[in-house]
DNA sequence: CATCTAAAATAACAAGTGTTATAAAAGAAT
DNA sequence: ATTCTTTTATAACACTTGTTATTTTAGATG
């Protein structure tokens, strides 16, 4: 009937989202993904009605991938979000550009925060939940402030001035747990 | 002699530091300077050499602007940081674009955070001696910690995350330092 | 008032952006 | 093999950016 399509709705996404991660979302142009396909931009614009569109797949795509990143990632810390925070922080520090589309740039018709944090697991419910079976008198104002402070140390990664081990963050990341618990080993 | 200069170096600047607190640093072109400042785009590469110079002359005018800002913030708070906290988030709230520029975006020869964050003054060195002088065992710790979690609030601002009145915020510092010292009251 | 010099305005260049009109090509169907 | 349809490539449009060449203009000096 008709010519067989070569470059697909994948391939586009696929290197739209690679070049996110390498090169940062503000790069991630018609021209350039075309190049990066080996293509011209007309196959993008077969397949999406325009960059918007395209933009939008990368940025639901970039969700998806943290969520899997988080779900994925080796849980060894007790204290209620101490393998949230190694997550998260370990997250900015690998996948900057993705961590900066996700969590700091203020992009349009964006998901809250909250909304990537906790995902389709309840990550941030199952937290909360743990601290409330530990004894926590506050477990909503606990995440907060565990949030907050996990947020703080993913940020300053992106910035370089936040610097620690995996060890050191985790030994961190407990102590506050323990310290807003009133439990200070000090 | 000859034509008397009707443009000056300070209306150029004036002009792009309005800009950059108004409408954002990623903002500030060569048209839109001159647009608002009322005149053509020549007078710009009169008085700086290129865009780049220009870009720096701002940057450091908000970095005066922020210790400024700083120095004359009321100092109401009685645990170490709680004062630089209160500052620091405030700013973030009332100067969005200024924040992002200073602490959060990651630009050409920037002065580290830290830098900034200090200042002439001795902001930071001043707060951890404020806190050795009140028996904390170690006070550098003790900054990294309500650092992170100053920058964690401060950047969750930015992004609608964090909307705490200054009531709340001075409460959630003080209670953080007692805490992070062992001294928490719950 | 005429002249001269520096400042400002105008216009252009080269490079980039999203997007679209048009032309070429590939390949299935007849 | 020819036809036809869809995919792809090529070019172009309109807009933005920093920067510079050229022209105009303001105003002090003689």
């Amino acid at each position: 009937m008709a010519r067989k399509e070569s470059i697909t709705i994948q391939n586009i996404l696929d290197t739209a989202f690679s070049m996110t991660r390498e090169e940062g979302f503000i790069n991630v142009t018609a021209r350039k993904v075309a190049a990066r396909a080996g293509c011209s931009t007309q196959p993008i614009f077969r397949v999406y009605k325009n960059m918007d569109e395209l933009w939008n797949a990368v940025y639901l795509k970039a969700v998806s991938f943290f969520q899997d990143y988080y779900s994925l990632y080796p849980r060894t810390g007790k204290a209620p979000f101490s393998n949230m925070g190694m997550a998260v922080i370990a997250f900015a520090r690998e996948e900057r550009n993705l961590f900066e589309l996700l969590f700091i740039s203020q992009n349009v018709h964006r998901k809250s925060m909250y909304e990537v944090l906790n995902g389709d697991a309840g990550n941030v419910v199952y937290e909360i939940n743990l601290a409330k079976s530990l004894g926590c008198t506050n477990p909503q104002e606990m995440f907060m402030k565990m949030w907050i402070f996990i947020y703080g140390a993913a940020c300053m990664t992106l910035t370089g001035d936040y610097d620690l081990s995996d060890r050191e963050t985790m030994e961190l990341l407990e102590h506050s747990y323990e310290s807003f618990s009133g439990n200070a080993a000090r």
